[in-house]
DNA sequence: TATTTGACTTGATATTTATCAATTGAGAAA
DNA sequence: TTTCTCAATTGATAAATATCAAGTCAAATA
């Protein structure tokens, strides 16, 4: 890795409180690149050499069975992914790809393990970390069970209002089959949930969304601080 | 916590190699009691005030939302629930209740905290515990997104008669009506699904489930290490 | 023994969701 | 401009799943 990287780095949440010479050990071996679109940087199965970080851009990660395939989670600055196969010295579970150009730091599974044992403070954030992954998929997984397909994307548009500042005027992050992918639909059902949408308020314009009657979408669907919240 | 109840604690792995010394701080204020069957332990949106350990017995995850309940998983000896949300200082994501009579230790979660910001050795037995927690819900949620119901309740017979001695006889753990809600289909569909799946020589009767066509089921199941195997 | 209870099953039907095929529409390329 | 491409939409239909209402069966109870 660059010298010129390093304070960049230095400054994410997850290496902010480590020791000084476990940051130096971490990042001899580490890797920040920038990735072009569409770039697929893991694949589920293999081991897991590498925990990714994503500096800035944006990664998919997927999973297939059974001919299916199906995104799973959608990876946004400043977060990690595989943190938990590579804490477990295991195969990955998911598939990643780039899609954005995106920045990527890839630290070496042993590296970051080793870190773990000497360093505290790293591996408290660590453990922060990973709780946090472990609930935001608890309440996908939620999300899935209890939810029929109009009100899981009803509560997602809320939510990227909400992330985007209220104004009743959104744009949606991905393109729609992956948002259909990630919602646990087919495109076409996403169109028609759309369609079903409107008559609360749901004016859709290419990738931006108007929200014209929060309260009627609200009424239809109940937001549940308990899989909705990206804080808790 | 009774005196003599430590050894056995002191023999889980989660407590195998912390130090005496946070041992001792961690079971001053835990509870080790039994519980009878159909006992509420903790209600989703409460605050985490203890970590749960399985000795004993068997626990039903749930979690409900827009009127509708859905079981997220069961916990088997020995293992902990609701770790993420004591690490997080946060609430609980999932309401528990005992499925059968029960042992179960509760520790306050901020000795917990405090056990892993003073040892090493019991942060690494944590994220270990929580590494696995978080690839449980993963699987599940690929089995989810990924597979139909009968796949996933062929695939769970497969897994049950693995876990069983692998003879082809094995005893459904749970009722149906609860199987049914863990697969994520209704208790009228798991009936229909074990109807589906009787040219693949799905035998029932009562709870005990003969399987008399292992490579027919394994076709149609199309079993998948990446979601059905517990270990990796 | 008769009755009750509760889990499970079955049948009929409705709803939800997926699939296939055709069409639209906007931006890219010629 | 015209054509091409691809994502998105729409319509028709099929499949999967849920719901409601009986019905069955076995164990528990009186």
């Amino acid at each position: 890795m660059r010298l010129a990287d390093l304070p960049e780095v230095r400054a994410i949440h997850l290496f902010r409180s480590m020791e000084e010479e476990t940051f130096n050990s971490i990042f001899k071996a580490a890797y920040f690149q920038t990735f072009p679109e569409q770039v697929d940087l893991i694949e589920e199965g293999n081991p897991a050499d590498f925990l990714y970080v994503v500096v800035e851009g944006c990664v998919e990660l997927h999973a297939k069975a059974n001919g299916r395939e199906t995104t799973m989670a959608m990876v946004l600055p400043v977060g990690t992914f595989i943190l938990a196969a590579v804490l477990n010295d295991s195969v990955y579970l998911m598939s990643a790809r780039t899609c954005q150009k995106s920045r990527i730091l890839m630290i070496p599974s042993q590296d970051i393990r080793a870190a773990i044992e000497k360093d505290k403070a790293f591996a408290a954030a660590i453990i922060r970390e990973l709780a946090n992954c472990y609930r935001a998929v608890v309440k996908e997984h939620k999300g899935l069970k209890l939810r029929s397909a109009v009100e899981r994307l009803a509560n997602r548009l809320l939510r990227y209002n909400d992330a985007q500042g209220g104004s009743g005027s959104l744009l949606l992050p991905y393109d729609k089959r992956t948002l259909a992918s990630l919602l646990g639909m087919a495109p076409e059902n996403l169109s028609r949930a759309f369609n079903t949408l409107k008559p609360y308020g749901v004016v859709v314009d290419g990738s931006t969304v108007h929200l014209t009657d929060i309260n009627a979408l609200k009424m239809l669907a109940k937001p549940n601080s308990l899989i909705d919240d990206r804080v808790i």
